[in-house]
DNA sequence: TGCACATTGTGATTACCTTCACGAAGCCTG
DNA sequence: CAGGCTTCGTGAAGGTAATCACAATGTGCA
């Protein structure tokens, strides 16, 4: 059982919405084909990741929507509460709050750091505003893994560090700072200016291809946003 | 000279930033480990990435700097005004609308597009918002090429529809709809959601890694976030 | 002027995913 | 109960992107 890589973890969460719809339309059996086809991925995609679960299907009836879905959870989600903070509650950070909150199973924003004083002990979509001074505390207190870097790009490294020192493992970093955090440390980079760029450039390539009434081939839709 | 790759356009855009703090900071060579220091990357890719440019630096001095930025501008942004719109000025496409507004060189969020009657016709940060049903018609008549998805994951598909129905070539989408579009349209998407619960993943792992006491090695600090 | 050194540009290699392709296995039909 | 069909699980092959490693090159110094 092979171990599961980046990429395959975003399919298997992807699978599981899938299936959840499946569900709700009470399917209870799922061919690799159908869940390929619902999220855009071949069928031997499919079961390639199924496989690092562990879980089998059945020749003949394909997955079981049911235990399909129990042992993605079981993989990929939280078995209990798994605590979160965000350091930065400017424009970006905000919209974050507002958009995680109840929304991750077993995954819950408890604090919000910033380096602004009049947000202070302000509470924000029901999570508590501190000062970022004061994170290596709270964060140890609260029993916080992993960490939203929402802040300027001159604070990101700052706030990785503490946020390393506080013990957090992963981070969601949507500064431009590349962050140098010690081995062991996830960091997932998301950099919407780079992405919009990149949009920009292929969308442009892509009308100058039409014209040259080349076959005009874009690398086509996909691909996560990371640095 | 090759073809580049979505990852490629990714790093220089990211080069152009470290080169432009060398610049302000006085620096008129860069060697190809400097970047990629600043840029955590390898020196090879670095230069790999700049061959896709053409352009070249000497031994001994390495890469001029102001002809190096000059390169990249003139082949990774719009030489002329690029125009943007995005859908769904909810949560997100708010945070998106400002965030983006005067950043990127040359692009320009000129329509946003909603399903909620009551904001028509406003004015938000500068931008004019319009019911989705005149996106063609807008897209058309303002000479839009990239658009942005920020609406709720079951409008998505028709967003995009509409979108490259009236000739967007790009499209940077946040629902978590995997996009149906013909070959030769771009589409890069950001699922928040994905990203979040991959970090977590990875944050208990890297914590269990420790436990075991196995050398705790995580895919490590980098990716793009896409579908 | 000529030598020694550091860096570039790039063919070759490696590593990582994805896709192919096929043996094994369960179900349905007759 | 047997045959045929369809699907799963997975070793092998293929592709793409990153890294290595080295020949070529230009610089500064003696």
């Amino acid at each position: 059982m092979a171990r599961a890589s980046y990429r395959t973890i975003g399919r298997l969460t992807h699978y599981w919405r899938v299936l959840r719809d499946l569900e709700a339309k009470g399917q209870t059996h799922a061919y690799s084909h159908l869940l390929a086809a619902k999220a855009r991925v071949t069928a031997a995609q499919v079961r390639r990741d199924i496989m690092v679960l562990g879980y089998s299907g059945t020749p003949a009836r394909g997955y079981e929507v049911r235990g399909l879905i129990e042992c993605i959870e079981s993989y990929v989600f939280p078995a209990s509460e798994q605590r979160v903070a965000i350091a930065g509650v400017g424009n970006i950070g905000l919209a974050l709050l507002k958009f995680f909150t109840g929304r991750r199973p077993n995954l819950r924003i408890v604090s919000s750091f910033e380096a602004n004083p009049e947000k202070f002990d302000r509470l924000i979509y029901g999570c508590r505003c501190h000062s970022i001074d004061r994170a290596g505390e709270v964060i140890r207190q609260e029993g916080v893994s992993v960490g939203i870097i929402a802040v300027p790009d001159g604070e990101a490294q700052y706030v990785a560090d503490t946020f390393v020192d506080a013990g957090i493992r992963g981070i969601l970093n949507f500064a431009r700072t590349p962050l140098r955090v010690p081995a062991g440390v996830y960091v997932e980079n998301i950099d919407l200016a780079m992405s919009m760029d990149r949009v920009a450039f292929f969308a442009r390539r892509s009308l100058k291809k039409e014209h040259a009434a080349s076959p005009a081939k874009a690398p086509s839709a996909n691909k996560e946003s990371n640095s």
